[in-house]
RNA sequence: GGUCCCAUCGUCCAGCGGUCCAGGACACCGCCCUUUCAAGGCGGCGACACGGGUUCGAACCCCGUUGGGACCGCCA
C-alpha cells in the first residue's frame, strides 16, 4: 500500500450541515494520504437523505474545505472520470446492483424496499490500516437489540439507497482504493464487506480514524461550542493553524515537530502512524498553535488576516499606509492568540477614538500631571515632531527621569494609557515612534499631558 | 443489554523487549528579562489503570479485571 501511485481516497460528507470539526479531520487525513502518495482526493456528496440534504450545505462544505486548504481532484463541481459525484445522480447504479443481488438470491423485495439477506456462519476479517485485524462473525454484523440477525436494507421504500449500500456501490465504481473515515463507521464495515462479497467485488482497504472528543471525553457536538470550521474563522483562527492542530489529533510528523505547514504534513504523513486512541479537542493547544502561526506569518499575510476584525470593530485600517499597519502588527509581537484578539488589542494604532472612549486620565493627580507636562515639553523641545527613534526616545526619558527625580514607570504608564487607552501594550517608545510625534501630540494633548 | 474498539503526565503526542526510576508540546507553578503585558530563556509539578502470565529482561507480547468510547434507523 501507499507507493503504488494509484491511491484513490475520498471524503464523502452528507450535505445536512456545515463542515464540522470531525468531518474536517476526516477530510484532512484523506487529503494528507492522497497528497503523500501522489494519489487522488475525491469529494463525493452523499445526498440520499432527501429530507435533510440541501445545495446550500453542499456549498458550505466545499467552502469549508477550501478554507482549510483541502483541494480535491474530482468532485461534483469539477467532474472527473469516475462520476457522478453525487449519490442522488447514481440511482441506476444502485438499482442495477440491487437487482443483481435479487437475481443471485442474496436480496429480496419487501414492498418498494430491497433487503439484503445477511448470511450466517461466514467469517469477516477486516484488516484495518490503523486498527489492525478485526474479526466479526457475519451473523453479528447486523443484529437487532435482542441479538437476532437483522437483514440490511439496501433500497429504501422511497427508492433511495441506504448509506451502507450506496457507499459500497460508489466506492466500487469510483475505484476507491482506500476508505479513510471516522471510527464510528467501524461497526458498519462488516456489513459493507458482506455486500462487496455478495456482489463479487473486491473491497478497498479500510482505515478508521480515532474520534475527536470534547473536554468531557464525549464525541464532539454542538454543546462543545464551535462545530463548523467557519466558526473558527470568525473567532480569529487561521486556516493554517486549524489544519496544523487537526493534523496533530491522531498523528505527528515526528522528531518533536509540532508546528508545520501542509507541505511538510503531506510529505511525512503515514497512515500506519495514526493513533487509535480518541483525542480530546483542546482549545489551549489550538490557541498555542494559532499563535505560533500568527508569529510565523509574513507581515502582509498577517495584515490581511487582521483587517477584517478591525472593520468589524468599526475601524478603518485602509486610511493608513500598509507599511504602517504591518509594522504595528509586528510590534504587537506575541500579543494575542487569535487574529480577533490581535485586532482588538491593537485598535489604537488604527484610530484614537477607541482610546478616548476607554481612558479619561482621571487617576492622574495634579502633581503627577505637572511632572508629565514637564517631561513631554522637554521631549518635544528635544525631538520636535520628527525623528522619533525608539532607542533615543528611551535614552532621553531615562536620562530625564534621573535628572528630575522621577521614575520611568511614572511617565511610561500614563504615556501608554494616553496613546493606547490600555495598561498593556508593546513598549511605549516603540509605539510612540511608530505613531509619530504629531499623532502622539494629539493624544497627549487630549489628556492635557502637554 | 448486545457487538466492536481503545487504554503512557490534566490534554495532545514519542516509545514499537533491554539505551525508560519513561521523552517532547500545551496548560499550570516558580525564576530571569522588563516602562506594562505578551513573547523569549531557565527550572518545577506531572503518567506507563490494575492483576496474572511469557521472558534473563515488559510501557512495549498474551490473558483477565477495571475504566472509557463507538455502533446497534428504510440517518449518514
Amino acid at each position: 500500500m501507499g507507493t503504488d501511485g494509484n491511491v484513490r481516497v475520498r471524503f464523502a460528507p452528507s450535505p445536512t450541515g456545515a463542515l464540522h470539526i470531525g468531518g474536517a479531520h476526516t477530510a484532512l487525513f484523506n487529503w494528507l494520504w492522497a497528497r503523500h502518495t501522489g494519489g487522488s482526493f475525491i469529494l463525493r456528496i452523499e445526498d440520499t437523505d432527501r429530507e435533510r440534504s440541501t445545495a446550500e450545505y453542499e456549498r458550505t462544505i466545499m467552502d469549508g474545505m477550501r478554507w482549510l486548504g483541502l483541494d480535491w481532484d474530482e468532485g461534483p463541481d469539477k467532474g472527473g472520470n469516475h462520476g457522478p459525484y453525487r449519490q442522488s445522480e447514481r440511482m441506476d447504479g444502485y438499482r442495477n446492483a440491487s437487482e443483481l443481488l435479487i437475481e443471485s438470491g442474496r436480496a429480496y423485495r419487501d414492498g418498494e424496499a430491497i433487503i439484503f439477506r445477511v448470511p450466517e456462519g461466514e467469517k469477516i476479517l477486516l484488516d484495518d490500516a490503523i486498527y489492525g485485524e478485526i474479526n466479526v462473525a457475519s451473523e453479528k454484523a447486523s443484529m437487532n437489540q435482542d441479538g437476532s440477525i437483522k437483514d440490511i436494507v439496501l433500497i429504501k421504500s422511497d427508492g433511495m439507497p441506504t448509506y451502507n449500500f450506496a457507499v459500497v456501490v460508489d466506492d466500487h465504481f469510483m475505484d476507491i482504493t482506500c476508505v479513510i473515515r471516522g471510527e464510528d463507521h467501524i461497526a458498519n464495515t462488516p456489513k459493507q464487506i458482506l455486500i462487496y462479497r455478495a456482489l463479487g467485488w473486491e473491497p478497498p482497504q479500510f482505515a478508521h480514524l480515532p474520534m475527536i472528543l470534547g473536554g468531557d471525553k464525549k464525541k464532539l457536538s454542538k454543546r462543545h461550542g464551535a462545530t463548523s470550521v467557519f466558526e473558527y474563522n470568525d473567532m480569529g483562527y487561521l486556516p493554517d493553524a486549524v489544519f496544523n492542530f487537526l493534523a496533530l489529533l491522531g498523528w505527528t510528523p515526528g522528531g518533536d515537530v509540532e508546528i508545520f505547514d501542509r507541505e511538510l504534513a503531506a510529505r511525512s504523513f503515514e497512515l500506519s502512524k495514526v493513533t487509535k486512541k480518541p483525542a480530546v479537542f483542546d482549545m489551549d493547544k489550538l490557541n498555542y498553535v494559532n499563535q505560533e502561526h500568527l508569529k510565523a506569518m509574513s507581515p502582509e499575510a498577517r495584515r490581511n488576516a487582521v483587517e477584517p476584525f478591525w472593520r468589524e470593530l468599526g475601524l478603518h485600517p485602509e486610511k493608513h499606509p500598509e507599511k504602517f499597519i504591518e509594522d504595528a502588527l509586528t510590534l504587537m509581537g506575541g500579543r494575542g492568540k487569535t487574529t480577533r484578539e490581535l485586532a482588538e488589542y491593537s485598535d489604537y494604532f488604527i484610530d484614537f477614538e477607541p482610546v478616548k472612549s476607554r481612558y479619561d486620565a482621571s487617576e492622574i493627580t495634579p502633581p503627577h500631571r505637572e511632572v508629565l507636562r514637564k517631561f513631554f515639553c522637554a521631549i518635544y523641545d528635544r525631538f520636535g515632531d520628527r525623528d522619533w527613534e525608539p532607542a533615543r526616545l528611551e535614552e532621553f526619558a531615562r536620562d530625564w527621569c534621573e535628572k528630575n527625580n522621577a521614575s520611568l514607570k511614572e511617565i511610561a504608564m500614563p504615556m501608554r494609557l494616553a496613546l493606547s487607552g490600555r495598561k498593556v501594550s508593546p513598549g511605549v517608545f516603540e509605539m510612540a515612534s511608530l505613531m509619530g510625534g504629531e499623532e502622539c501630540k494629539i493624544r497627549l494633548s487630549n489628556y492635557q499631558f502637554i
